[in-house]
DNA sequence: GCATAATAGGACCGATCGGTCCTAATTTCA
DNA sequence: TGAAATTAGGACCGATCGGTCCTATTATGC
């Protein structure tokens, strides 16, 4: 891959998250590049769709390289690192100021049911998330009780978390996030064994009961 | 409100709906709605932009009406009319096919950055939703156990279904939503006071342990 | 040293869009 | 019965858009 190519894709990233794919024109993208014109831009991409392709590809991998990769930290419990996971979700809202969301929501949201290719690849992506949620899910089946389906709750937090960042892009309000994140994890602790309310116990899904 | 004024609303919402509000042409608008042409339109609406508010009005008029109308029935126990309501989200996507999403999370999702009236007061409107969940969940503290705060718990509620609606509407699976419908009912009830998870309790806030 | 790629900086195209303005017929209301 | 509202059915406008095509310079690679 082009190191310049890369650099485009990342500057589209950044506007295209923030404006919305369909708000913004070819020319504030080649602006956000530092790229001299139409000419340079369609050297190096067929499309704006092809190059919307890549934006959703670059943000994925980047994600499965920074954000799920918590999840596959070997040296750290599977619980600590879905807390660990979602603490980074809610700091990164909080250093966003509570705006653009989640990158994979935007593009779900405005082009889901208007451009089936994007729907598709979103598709895979929020599968992909929630099957490495799924994956870490089943590492700590031993403290869950009876009856837990690690591939339903990894959904129900992908579903969380997503809505969590739409609700904290609406409200501008980084507490929004913050709060879901503590009542989510509140949630995957009400799953565990021999786990009692009434009784504090230490840990990060230990909260004070959803509060 | 002229009964034809409203009419238009409601077929332009439905579109909108559908497609998005960008991706939605004044001249698709008209067809849908049934109107002659242009000069019909601009009768009875200043722009485009003032039919978008008032779509946004009356979805919210009619989830209020309904959706919400649920949450404040007298002659039903306060989480019963929670379960009820999250039911009713549940088959509405099935009844859709799971395409669509939630009106409230597509206009968000698509305009919240880049259209600061609309976020403004899609902010309210969702607001207002998770208000009312507040209210209901207040008239249930006294099932509740100790350190419950209703106003977290409605956003957290509010979060989860708008998250599981948009996760629907990309995966074409309204198992997905059912699940997550399921899930939520089972994190609420274990807001209870004395409730056991190993003990099969009957009612619809003890489920199979968000199974 | 030369061919190719990258960069430069657009003009221009057809299409689409929101909105204005037009003539005209029909319906409604007082 | 006549004025006003509604309906009819656009043409047309300026703006924006994605994309094609153009001349030209500079940088890169062999």
């Amino acid at each position: 891959m082009q190191p310049r190519r890369t650099a485009i894709i990342d500057a589209a990233a950044r506007l295209i998250n923030e404006r919305g794919f369909s708000h913004t024109s070819v020319d504030e993208l080649i602006v956000a590049a530092g790229l001299s014109g139409k000419s340079h831009f369609y050297h190096y991409f067929k499309s704006k769709e092809e190059l919307g392709f890549e934006v959703l590809e670059r943000q994925f991998s980047r994600f499965a390289d920074r954000g799920l990769a918590i999840l596959r930290e070997p040296m750290i419990e599977p619980l600590d690192r879905l807390s660990l996971f979602i603490d980074t979700i809610v700091a990164l809202q909080r250093e966003r100021d509570a705006r653009n969301g989640s990158p994979f929501g935007n593009l779900a949201g405005e082009l889901a049911d208007s451009h089936e290719g994007f729907r598709k690849r979103l598709d895979e992506v929020f599968r992909q998330w929630a099957g490495q949620l799924e994956t870490l899910l089943k590492e700590a089946v031993s403290q869950f009780r009876e009856g837990v389906h690690p591939g339903r709750l990894a959904l129900f937090i992908v579903a969380a978390l997503e809505g969590g960042m739409l609700l904290t892009r609406v409200t501008r309000d980084a507490v929004v996030m913050a709060g879901i994140g503590e009542d989510l994890k509140g949630f995957v602790a009400t799953h565990l064994r021999n786990r009692h309310p009434e009784r504090q116990i230490a840990g990060p899904f230990e909260t004070e009961g959803a509060q």
